[in-house]
DNA sequence: CGTCTATTTGAATGTACTCAAAAGCGGTGG
DNA sequence: CCACCGCTTTTGAGTACATTCAAATAGACG
C-alpha cells in the first residue's frame, strides 16, 4: 500500500482506529513532482505541510541578492514545509525544491485545523513533531555558534549520510553558512592529512 | 493572585475549567533564585520545564575549551529549559542561570506526562509552544546563515528590546556567536557614522 | 560530442579572532 | 562614604578564517 509510510510515521507516536485512518487519508492530496522542479515558491501563500514519501526535497532561503541558505533537507519519511507561513497562512518566504524525483502528501491548514478538532490525539503527534524539529534546530544553532565550518562539516556528513549521497557541495556548503570554493579547501585539506 | 501570569500564558492557547485550572497548579513546584544563581547546570539531570514568573534568565552552551555560547534568554511570561534533555531526561547540554532575581515555576516532566493524560488540551498548548520555539530557532539560524554580526546585532536589539536592558555585552556577543572585542568594535562604527 | 554546471585552485581582500593593555563601572568592606 | 577590587568594555596590533573574483578542470546530461 502507498500509504504505508506516511501511516508508519504517524504510529511512532499515536494509535488510529480504521475509521481514523480513512478520514486522515481523505485529508490528503497526493502529488508527484519531477527532479528539480519547485514544490513551494517565495511570496506564494504556503498552504500545506507536506510528508516525503519518497524523493529528496531542500527547502532554502534567497536573499536579496541571490545568495542561497539551505535551511533544511527531506526524505523520504520527514515532514517539510515553510512553518512560520503554513501556520499563519502567509506568503513563503522559503522556496521549497525537488532534488529528486518525489512524491509527496500535502496537507493543507484548513484540513489540518478539522483534523485537530476531529482526531485530537493528531495534537499529540504534531506536538511531538515540533518538539523533535525544535530540538533539532537548537542543536543546529548550538553548532553554528560553537563550531568551525570544518568541525560542522563533518558531522553533516556522520549525521545525514543518506542526504549526502543525492546532494551536490554547493547545497552542503549552503546548509554550512560557507562558500563552494571554501568547502572544497576544507575538503583538500582532509585529504592532505591522509597523507601526511 | 501570584499565578496569574501563567494561567493568562496558557489562556492564550486554550481554555480551562476551575477543576482543570486546579489540578494544574497543583503539578507547579513555586521556587525563587536570587540573581546569578544556577537553575541547571550541565551534567544534571533535566527534571522541569521552567515558566519565569519573573527575572531574567540565561540558557548557554560552555565549550570544552569554556567559550559560552548562549542559546537564549528568557524574561517574565517566557518557557524555559534544555528541551532535549528534558524530554528524555537526560543529563542537561545546557546551563541556566538567573540574571536578576527570578521567581520560577517548575513542571516536571512525569507530572507534565500526566497533565496529557488528565487534560488532553495540555497537547495542545504545548504543541502551539514548541510551534513557535521551532519557528524562533528557524529564523535564527535563517539569519545566522544569511546576515553579517553587525545585521544580527541590530536585529536583536530591536526584537528584544525588554532583555537587552538586562544584559551585559558580553552575554549579547556570546548569543551573536562574536567576541565582546568584535561587538565592541560594531558599536563604535555605529557611532561613528552618526558623525559622519 | 558539446554545453552547462559543479568543483577545484589561487591571489587578493575582508571579516572576525587572539592577546594585551587601558579605561570604565559596580559592588563591597573598612 | 569612598576606596579598592573584580569584571566589563574599549582600543589596538597582529593573525586566522572565510570570502570574492577569476580561471582552469572535471562531471553530468541531452
Amino acid at each position: 500500500m502507498i500509504e504505508n509510510l506516511i501511516l508508519k510515521n504517524i504510529a511512532k507516536h499515536i494509535s488510529l482506529d480504521e475509521n481514523e485512518i480513512i478520514y486522515f487519508l481523505s485529508l490528503l492530496k497526493e502529488k508527484k513532482y519531477p527532479k528539480k522542479s519547485i514544490v513551494l515558491e517565495e511570496g506564494e501563500i504556503c498552504r500545506s505541510i507536506n510528508f516525503v514519501q519518497s524523493g529528496t526535497l531542500r527547502a532554502f532561503y534567497r536573499d536579496s541578492q541571490g545568495k542561497e541558505s539551505t535551511i533544511m533537507f527531506a526524505i523520504a519519511d520527514w515532514w517539510i514545509t515553510d512553518m512560520s507561513c503554513f501556520i499563519n497562512q502567509q506568503p513563503a518566504i522559503l522556496n521549497i525544491e525537488t532534488i529528486e524525483e518525489s512524491h509527496i502528501f500535502h496537507l493543507q491548514k484548513e484540513d489540518l485545523d478539522d483534523l485537530y478538532l476531529k482526531i485530537p490525539k493528531f495534537e499529540r503527534f504534531f506536538r511531538i513533531i515540533m518538539q523533535n524539529a525544535y530540538i533539532r534546530e537548537q542543536e543546529r544553532v548550538i553548532q553554528n555558534l560553537s563550531l568551525s565550518a570544518e568541525q560542522r562539516y563533518h558531522i553533516f556528513l556522520k549525521k545525514y549520510p543518506q542526504i549526502v549521497k543525492q546532494i551536490t557541495q554547493k547545497q552542503i556548503a549552503s546548509y554550512l553558512g560557507i562558500t563552494p570554493e571554501f568547502l572544497s579547501m576544507i575538503r583538500a585539506s582532509k585529504n592532505k592529512e591522509l597523507f601526511s
